[in-house]
RNA sequence: GGAGGGCUGACCGAGUGGCCGAAGGUGCUCGCCUGCUAAGCGAGUAGGGGGUUAUUAGCCUCCUCGAGGGUUCAAAUCCCUCGCCCUCCGCCA
C-alpha cells in the first residue's frame, strides 16, 4: 500500500509512481474519492463525538431524567446510521484504488521498460553451446520427464527423476546451510494461504491471475514463500533489537505462468511448480538499503560458488513489480540460447508490504512501519536448467559443481 | 467425534451493561532517597486513523479488550458466526 498522505503532499512521492506503469486516472481518481472521504468522517466523527457525550451522560444523571435524554440520544443515533453506509462504500472504494497503485520507484531506478534495465556488471566467461540443451540432456540422462508430466498434470509440468532428484535436494542443503551460517533463520512455510495474506504480502489484487486458487476452501497456493514469510510478523511491533530479521524460506511454488504461453516452452525453464529457497528480510527503514546490497551480494556468491556467468540487471521503472521500489535481476549466462536469462532477482519493497502487513519497529521516537526485503536464494528447477548446460561436457559427462558434492553424494555422472 | 474452560496493554492479571482505553502487579523510563547485597519513595509508560496547529512538541476527535457481525442511548461485559489455545472422554497411530 502507498502512503496516501504522502501522495497527497508529495509531488515527487507521485511523480515516482508514475515512472511505473500506472492504469491512467487511478491516481487522480483515488485522491479525490480520499478527499470526500476524509470530509465524509471529519463530520462522522464529530456526530459520533456528540453521541457518545450524551451516552455517557445518560449514566452519570439521576434516573427520572434519563428518559428524556435517552431519546435525545437516539436522535443523534439515527442521524449518524444515516451517514454510515456513505462512509463505508467511500472507505471500501479508495481501499480497493489504493490496493491498485504501485510502489513508487527508486531515483536510482532507470526509466523504461522491459529493455531499459541497466546492466551493472558483466561476471565470468560465457561458454559455446553444448552439444544438448537442459531439456534435450534432461530427457537423455533420464532426469526429466516433461512428457508423463503433461500426462498427469498438463503442459509445463515434468517429473524429476534419478541424480536430478538428489542435485536438487544437494543444492537446497548447500544452500539452506550457507544461508543459516550467514544468520538466516531457516523456514519450511505454508503454501495454501489466505486471500489476506496474498494482499498484503503486495501480490493481490494486481497480480491474482498469476495464482491457482482453491475456491472451496478459499486458500491460494503461493508462488513463492515470501508470500508466508511476509505473514510472519503481521500486526507486530517489533523491538528495534530484534531487526535485522532474517528468513530463508524453503517451499514449493505454484504460478500459473498466465499470458506466456508458447514462452519457455521447452524442458523445466518455465514450468507451473518448483522449489524454491528465498531470502526475506524486516530491516530499520534507514538500513533498507544496505540490506538490498546485502542480498544482491549473497546471490552473487551463490552463483560464483556454483560456477554460473551472470550479469546483474538494475531493473527499469517500468518493468519492476508491483511491489518493488528497486530490483536488481541476477541473469546468467544460457549457452543454448547464447543470451543470459533471469535466475535470480532482490527486491527492496521499503514500506509498501509493511504498510498493509502493520509490521513496525518500535524506536526511541515511536514507532515506524519495517522495510522489506526480498531475494532469491535459489530457484531450484531453473537453476538445474544451468547447471545441465554449464556442467555438461562434450562427451555427455556430467560434472557436479564443487560445492555441491558432498551433499549430492558424487561428483560425476557418466552419459547414458 | 463428544463435553467443558479460555483468548484483556511489553508481560502477568482484575473486570458480567454507564463513573473502563481498562484496577493491581511485573518490566521499562525519569526523578528522589539510601554507603551494601535482583532495597525504598514518587511520577510516567498502548497502537492506529482523521482534523488542527504547524512540525521533530501540543491540542481536538474517532477506532481498537482474539476476528467479524448483532442488540442497546450506552458493550471488555449480553447474543450470533468464525479462528486459535487448554482440559477431560472417545477414536486412530
Amino acid at each position: 500500500m502507498i502512503d496516501l498522505r504522502r501522495l497527497r503532499d508529495e509531488p515527487e512521492y507521485r511523480k515516482a509512481i508514475e515512472r511505473k506503469r500506472v492504469v491512467s486516472g487511478l491516481i487522480d481518481e483515488l485522491l479525490s474519492a480520499d478527499d470526500e472521504r476524509r470530509g465524509l468522517e471529519a463530520q462522522v466523527e464529530q456526530l459520533r463525538a456528540r453521541q457518545n457525550a450524551a451516552s455517557k451522560e445518560i449514566g452519570r444523571v439521576p434516573k427520572e431524567e434519563r428518559p428524556a435524554k435517552i431519546a435525545a440520544a437516539s436522535e443523534l443515533k439515527d442521524e449518524l446510521t444515516a451517514l454510515t453506509p456513505d462512509l463505508e462504500r467511500l472507505e471500501s472504494t479508495v481501499r480497493a484504488l489504493a490496493l491498485q497503485v504501485p510502489n513508487p520507484a527508486d531515483p536510482t531506478v532507470p526509466d523504461g521498460g522491459e529493455d531499459d534495465g541497466e546492466v551493472l556488471r558483466v561476471v565470468g566467461e560465457t561458454p559455446q553451446a553444448p552439444p544438448h540443451d537442459h531439456a534435450e540432456y534432461g530427457e537423455r540422462m533420464g532426469w526429466i520427464d516433461t512428457a508423463r508430466g503433461a500426462e498427469a498434470s498438463g503442459s509445463r509440468f515434468a517429473y524429476l527423476a534419478r541424480e536430478a532428484v538428489m542435485l536438487e535436494l544437494g543444492l537446497v542443503q548447500w544452500v539452506m546451510s550457507k544461508l543459516v551460517a550467514d544468520g538466516f533463520v531457516p523456514v519450511v512455510p505454508p503454501v495454501l494461504v489466505r486471500e489476506r495474506t496474498m494482499e498484503e504480502a503486495g501480490f493481490f489484487p494486481t497480480d491474482r491471475n498469476q495464482v491457482y486458487s482453491l475456491p472451496e476452501d478459499e486458500l491460494f497456493l503461493v508462488g513463492t514463500s515470501e508470500v508466508p514469510l511476509s505473514a510472519l510478523h503481521r500486526g507486530e511491533i517489533l523491538p528495534a533489537a530484534d531487526l535485522p530479521a532474517r528468513y530463508a524460506g524453503f517451499s514449493t511454488c505454484f504460478r500459473r505462468e498466465a499470458g506466456t504461453y508458447g514462452k519457455d516452452t521447452r524442458g523445466i525453464f518455465r514450468v507451473h511448480q518448483f522449489d524454491k529457497v528465498e531470502m526475506f528480510a524486516f530491516v530499520p527503514p534507514e538500513d533498507s538499503d544496505d540490506e538490498h546490497l546485502r542480498i544482491l551480494a549473497m546471490e552473487e556468491s551463490i552463483l560464483t560458488a556454483l560456477g554460473l556467468p551472470y550479469r546483474v540487471v538494475n531493473i527499469a521503472a517500468g518493468d519492476l513489480g508491483n511491489a518493488a521500489a528497486a530490483k536488481f535481476d541476477l541473469e546468467v549466462w544460457l549457452p543454448s540460447e547464447g543470451r543470459y536469462r533471469e535466475l535470480t532477482s532482490a527486491s527492496n519493497y521499503r514500506d509498501y508490504s509493511a504498510r498493509r502487513l502493520g509490521t513496525r519497529v518500535r524506536t526511541d521516537h515511536g514507532t515506524e512501519l519495517v522495510h522489506t526485503l526480498n531475494g532469491t536464494a535459489c530457484a531450484v528447477g531453473r537453476t538445474l536448467v544451468f547447471l545441465f548446460e554449464h556442467g555438461q561436457q562434450p562427451d555427455g559427462t556430467f560434472v557436479v559443481p564443487e560445492v555441491l558434492r558432498a551433499f549430492v553424494g558424487f561428483a560425476e555422472v557418466p552419459p547414458r
